[in-house]
RNA sequence: CGGGGUGUAGCGCAGCUUGGUUAGCGCGCCACGUUCGGGACGUGGAGGUCGGAGGUUCGAAUCCUCUCACCCCGACCA
């Protein structure tokens, strides 16, 4: 039992100043945690009774699924992360110290080399797979930017699994139970999610799938299809690309189109010309082809020069962009940088003198949808001029496409064509077929029935412990406060006294504290003296125990009130029932 | 990384423009009394390196420089 009295808990009347987000403002309003440190927070007894439900259902699935669990240091050492390449790899984000020998140390971000590495150590034959490991341990990320109280934080609780198989048909079968594993762990945690289709990232690897919960505070974007079911992070959204035509167009021809270095200026010059106007209609952005000039900044320092073709109507998603070319990191075009590649004239690039067998040599991607047939009007490499009709396949070859075109509220679903509508998400789990990336570079290998070495492949799947309660504060709350799913609740019943100080109330509230404790329902007992009832019922509302008991002025009648804190629901119930009722409630 | 905003008691804020008693208010906290079904009331208290460092000045919360932290926006278009 939780006695108010004693418990180590202030509640706020007031929203901190620095939160933003609903799960961040009532979280620390309600006393659950404190925050400790850029993007570090305390948990308050309340909120680490929550936590602790809440990663002992990430538990209990996973050991339910037959994964067994480890545990590793966060600290480790450089040398794995270097053979994997990650070390590098893995950008500012990976938390890098030095011991006083002036080692090499990180704080991990993942745990894959450890894994790996452990896995050679003691297993070297295919009769110990397939095998799936997990841990449930901190993590740490050196984010630019926290934000958002625990949905982003630089230190954070991660449960990650690994999967060994011999082959690709064991991988799959893992990454299944483990799909199968994370469907009713959010289920159970009362999380809503969306699995979509995702790109691996840094983690390397191929097929992947995120739980994303489908949030406006999630720095995610994701579409999903209205009529088939397809979803996917928009990283990973693949565009459908028209069929090339063979239809004739008219020659390119060069105009003079002075003052028209962006696109709309392009575009209401083209309509105000009698020359150029076309029976099919006005210009639209979506005629031009628009080439933006990027530098790709590798991980050892080197940089090289991409330019991107896409129709005018569509920007960069540098997200999109980032997922196609990293661990190489897109930045946008400075001064400095049109100033030492002459030929590409601000404004009016096109496409002519571009690729990596031109005389610029600077590799030229395009958009999918710029399938050869299709005719353009872009830049004509020279300022105030642009190209009308130049036609991809036959005035120019890019190098290949690139998906990093910015996907659009009603674009055509790549497996239905249907139209995709759009939502923000954060992501609560990922779930990857990474494949021999670390075996190999690692060594991981067992012998197989005949007798020879077999690289393991392997799948790696990871859960937010933290930010997972977060997501549920995120999602179950209303104006007055928390409003917690039973299953990870700091308590079944959240008892109040609203009688007269040294009323009957006390002693009858005290008599069924003690008896529900007794048969094991979990209650936070408002006992505080000297604390009036409106300030008892609004911190009851803010902490967010799902059943709010009231022994108060119906007591005098024997009767109990019993509310609903999701519903608002209240019923009064005879005092000598009180007890089997409550039990009723809580127990699932 | 860039732009903007904010740092004054546990929380929310005023004071700063125009430097000058002992730095204020509300909430919370402590004591006593009253009150007791919707963040009560009275009286009396405790609590501050004014984010930090340096400077200007007879004198700095206030002016200047640097720095740290937090919040928001942008990460970008040709």
């Amino acid at each position: 039992m939780l006695r108010m009295s004693t418990l180590f808990l202030r509640t706020l009347r007031e929203d901190p100043s620095d939160a933003e987000v609903p799960s961040h403002r009532l979280l620390v309003r309600a006393g659950y945690v404190r925050r400790a440190a850029p993007g570090g927070f305390t948990w308050l007894p309340l909120g680490w009774l929550v936590y602790r439900n809440v990663e002992n259902i990430i538990r209990d699935e996973m050991d339910k699924a037959g994964f067994q669990e480890v545990h590793f240091p966060a600290l480790l050492p450089r040398e794995p992360y270097e053979a994997t390449g990650r070390w590098t790899e893995y950008g500012p984000n990976l938390f890098r110290l030095k011991d006083r020998r002036d080692n090499d140390f990180l704080l991990a971000p993942t745990h894959e080399e450890m894994f790996t590495l452990l896995v050679r150590d003691l297993f070297s034959s295919y009769k110990d797979l397939p095998l799936s490991i997990y841990q449930i341990q901190t993590k740490y990320r050196d984010e630019a930017r926290p934000r958002a109280g625990l949905l982003r934080g630089r230190e954070f609780v991660m449960k990650d699994s690994y999967s060994f198989d011999l082959n690709d048909d064991g991988l799959r079968e893992s990454y299944r139970r483990h799909r199968e594993a994370y469907i009713s762990t959010f289920d159970r945690l009362r999380l809503p999610y969306v699995i979509v289709s995702a790109m691996s990232g840094a983690m390397g690897g191929s097929a992947s799938e995120e739980f994303l919960a489908p949030l406006d505070v999630g720095e995610d974007t994701f579409v999903r299809c209205t009529s088939c079911g397809y979803a996917a992070n928009t990283e990973a959204v693949s565009v459908a690309a028209p069929a090339p035509s063979t239809a004739t167009t008219p020659p390119a021809r060069v105009v003079d189109t002075p003052g028209t270095p962006t696109i709309d200026s392009l575009v209401a010059f083209l309509n105000r010309s009698e020359e150029l106007a076309r029976p099919e209609g006005t210009w639209d952005a979506a005629d031009t082809l628009k080439n933006v000039a990027l530098m790709l900044v590798y991980p050892d320092g080197t940089r090289s020069p991409l330019v991107i073709g896409l129709p005018g109507n569509r920007e960069v998603d540098m997200k999109r962009l980032e997922a196609q070319v990293g661990p190489a990191e897109p930045m946008p075009f400075t001064e400095e940088d049109f100033a030492r590649f002459p030929m590409l004239v601000k404004g009016y690039i096109g496409p002519q003198m571009l690729g990596e067998q031109s005389a610029s040599q600077i590799r030229y991607l395009v958009d999918p949808r710029v399938v050869d047939g299709t005719s353009w009007v872009t830049g004509a490499n020279s300022a105030g001029a642009h190209v009308v009709g130049l036609t991809a396949g036959r005035d120019f070859t890019p190098d290949g496409t690139i998906e990093a075109a910015e996907v659009l509220e009603g674009d055509t679903c790549p497996s239905c064509s249907a139209a995709m509508t759009i939502a923000r998400g954060i992501e609560i789990g990922h779930i990857f077929q990474l494949g021999r990336k670390y075996a190999e570079a690692l060594d991981l290998q067992v012998l197989d029935g005949d007798g020879k070495q077999v690289t393991v492949t392997m799948g790696s799947y990871g859960i937010g412990v933290s930010r997972a309660v977060a997501v549920i504060a995120e999602s179950h709350h209303d104006e007055l406060g928390l409003v917690w799913p039973r299953e990870v609740a700091p308590a079944d019943v959240h008892l109040i006294i609203a009688g007269k100080e040294g009323g009957p109330q006390r002693s009858a509230a005290e008599q069924i504290a003690v008896e529900l404790d007794n048969r094991g329902i979990r209650v936070l007992f408002d006992d505080r003296e000297g604390v009036s009832p409106g300030v008892r019922f609004k911190d009851a509302e803010l902490i967010g125990v799902p059943t709010i008991v009231v022994v108060g002025r119906g007591l005098d009648d024997g009767l109990i009130e019993v509310k609903d804190r999701a519903t608002g629901e209240r019923r009064d119930v005879a005092l000598n029932e009180v007890v089997s009722h409550l039990v009723d409630i809580c127990v699932l």
